[in-house]
DNA sequence: ATCGTTCGCGAACAGTGTTCCCGAATGGGT
DNA sequence: ACCCATTCGGGAACACTGTTCGCGAACGAT
């Protein structure tokens, strides 16, 4: 009866009454079991086969508790975000801002596979709902209207995102390849003011921490007004 | 001889002499019918069996001019990033920038597929540093130093594209699903400041354009000072 | 005509997400 | 005590995927 149900999302399609055979496992075994396999062997490691083994099951029993891969990623990075320490709010919103955005950046650095999740289907759980509700609690006493403070909300999370993934690049050995091409760009004669900037000091600054702070106050005071 | 010589990026590694029997196809003719597909299917559509179908020659002949998929997308960016019709530099830096955001979100609702290359892997090709050496002309006059220069221009391209990713899934279904969870979680009765403002005004506002040049003239605005 | 080299690409390998369909397990109703 | 609707577990299969191997064909230079 139920044919067209596939619009709704993952968070909604809970388990039914306890009728018929108990299932073995939960959902959130099946996500914690994903979100190990990740943090171990990277995203790409996350199939439906290797998630199984690692709860030693087989694969086609997972659909008994998600509906699909995709289901299952928007699980652990609704999981993970269970993982934010909100504090009540109070006291100026910059302030409040910037602990959520230093809290989330945590995250990503621990589960490394999060980035890509967040800026790929930035998709609201349960958990990021609650976020957002502390968000706004944050912003309460600010002047700027509804559509504004959610684009804040949305762009706070991106570019948490993308500096972390940034972070992260800089770390493993994925950035060699750009800075191999850009050198030999530069040799190549053109690019004047390119070359001019990567004749100055290095490109990988310290205390990535305090730079990506530094880097969200200006912007969200930017968007926001100064505080 | 050259076993490690995996780490070279894409375009360093160009065709050789003309030796031996000659290519029927070019680098740019599979190119060009990737993004050809990915316009018309989506990225997941670009499979090398399908991309070879498209040229009528056998997938593995692909693999004569692209060393891996992944190769092939960044080809694709780049490529792509071939579209920007850059100004000679002059006037306000801000207006500089701001234009290049604009043509970038064109290209972006061009290629719907673009901004999920852009944020996933940040990779710079020959076009990608001709934009960059577009940026630093335009900042020349700017006080700020090469670092912060280079982090503006990475969170103007990341930004651009995470816009306009979320101004797709608006057009598209992808954003009901998020709102028919909202809804749900407000119906709830938790949440008191999103119910608030859930209730006023509608959350997709007009003039997408308008609203893109304002937000991202606020961003750059707070990252690098007024103009 | 021969040789070194490159190209095209069918076939195969190891993997993927997902569906089908079965037997087994369960708990409520009688 | 039995039955039976209902659920769970999961092997097998399907339609794909990226990539490698190796062979025959095609070329430029000698």
């Amino acid at each position: 009866m139920d044919a067209g149900e596939q619009t709704v999302p993952v968070w909604l399609r809970e388990r039914r009454a306890g009728v018929g055979r108990p299932a073995e496992r939960s959902r959130a075994e099946v996500t914690a079991a994903a979100i190990t396999l990740a943090d171990r062997e990277g995203l790409a490691a996350v199939s439906m086969r290797r998630v199984a083994a690692q709860l030693g099951t087989g694969a086609a029993s997972l659909y008994r508790y998600v509906a699909s891969r995709d289901d299952l990623l928007d699980l652990m990075a609704d999981e993970v975000a269970a993982g934010y320490n909100l504090p009540t709010p109070g006291g100026p919103w910059l302030t409040g801002l910037l602990e959520v955005c230093r809290q989330g950046r945590e995250l990503m650095l621990r589960h490394r596979w999060l980035p890509e999740l967040v800026l790929t289907r930035p998709t609201l759980g349960p958990h990021g709902v609650d976020l957002l509700e502390h968000v706004l609690a944050v912003l309460a006493e600010h002047p700027a209207d509804t559509a504004h403070k959610m684009e804040a909300f949305a762009i706070m999370n991106t570019l948490t995102a993308a500096l972390a993934l940034n972070e992260l690049s800089t770390t493993s050995g994925t950035r060699h390849r750009q800075g191999a091409y850009l050198a030999h760009a530069v040799a190549a004669g053109q690019h004047r003011h390119l070359a001019a900037a990567l004749a100055g000091a290095s490109l990988v600054p310290a205390a990535p921490a305090e730079r990506f702070e530094d880097t969200l106050s200006k912007i969200l005071t930017g968007l926001l007004g100064a505080a």
